[in-house]
DNA sequence: AACAGCACCTGTAGGC
DNA sequence: TGCCTACAGGTGCTGT
């Protein structure tokens, strides 16, 4: 579900925990810690919380032991405050803090996951670059050897971290680039104007406290408003907002792709 | 390197 | 109402 913007303002919402000791944890769903229960208890249990931030689609909570524990949402996942009566049928993890609230990990599909790294081992060394750097991102994609489709590239982690599903079709809208245009295909302006589209397009998001389709909410359980803002993601049928021609819908790499065939010159 | 296919899970929407 | 299929902001594994 929630892809950089959802995740970056649910981080900013998340410094309220910075300083704060974790007293207790529980745990509902034992795969939802890939490292084992034990090995996460022991690390975060009387441990405060020294920063917390974004890496990709991933939230980092940095403890005062060195250790960072990663928590990533996957498709349903969200850490509220304040669940409402349905979201507690479906917590996987709670935290309490300075034993006095608590933080829930609720998550209707279970395939969100929190995970542990050890002080001075590095932080998910395999991730690409943010997206919001305008110019390193602009260096990536200049430098792209692949022939996968746009598409597929801009949805690997390992090129640019953040990016996913509806951010892709949005940003490649924007930049008027064909979807299954092959990476290396991409000329010096065209990967401007991609990272310039991708940043504003991200940017945008944030602005409006991310997407939510239906499950995305804030720590208050409160929606984004970015759906509203949406151009192609989801409009399949829908007038293109540039020249009114029906938006198209095709799957590349296994994921619904959305765009405009005449503004992106579908191929 | 890079596919496709499937696995992980549950809920919802639409067709009949 | 029920049954069935398709689909959903993601990632990771296996075999080819």
């Amino acid at each position: 579900m929630p892809e950089l913007p959802e995740v970056e303002t649910v981080v900013r919402e998340l410094k309220t925990l910075e300083g704060r000791e974790i007293t207790q944890l529980r745990v509902g769903w034992q795969k939802t810690v890939t490292p084992g229960v034990p090995v996460l208890r022991s690390s975060m249990l009387g441990c405060r919380i020294r920063t917390v931030s974004r890496r990709g689609k991933y939230i980092l909570l940095e403890l005062e032991n060195g250790d960072t524990v990663t928590v990533h949402l996957r498709m349903t996942g969200k850490l509220i405050f304040e669940p409402s009566e349905k979201d507690k049928n479906y917590v996987r993890l709670s935290l309490e803090l300075d034993g006095r609230d608590w933080l829930y990990f609720v998550d209707v599909r279970k395939f969100g996951r929190f995970d542990l790294f050890r002080s001075g081992a590095p932080v998910l060394p395999s991730l690409g670059p943010e997206p919001l750097e305008e110019k390193e991102t602009t260096r990536v994609l200049l430098n792209l050897k692949s022939r996968r489709e746009l598409k597929k590239i801009l949805l690997d982690q390992k090129v640019l971290a953040g990016v996913g599903n509806i951010y892709a079709d949005e940003a490649l809208f924007l930049a008027g680039l064909s979807p299954d245009l092959p990476g290396a295909d991409l000329s010096s302006k065209e990967a401007k104007t991609l990272a310039k589209a991708l940043s504003k397009v991200l940017n945008a998001s944030i602005a409006n406290m991310g997407t939510t389709l239906s499950d995305y909410r804030n720590t208050k359980n409160i929606g984004g408003e970015n759906q509203n803002y949406l151009k192609v993601y989801g409009q399949t049928g829908q007038p293109c907002p540039r020249c009114a021609t029906a938006i198209s819908r095709k799957v590349i790499g296994g994921r619904s792709t959305h765009f405009c065939s005449k503004c992106q010159g579908f191929s």
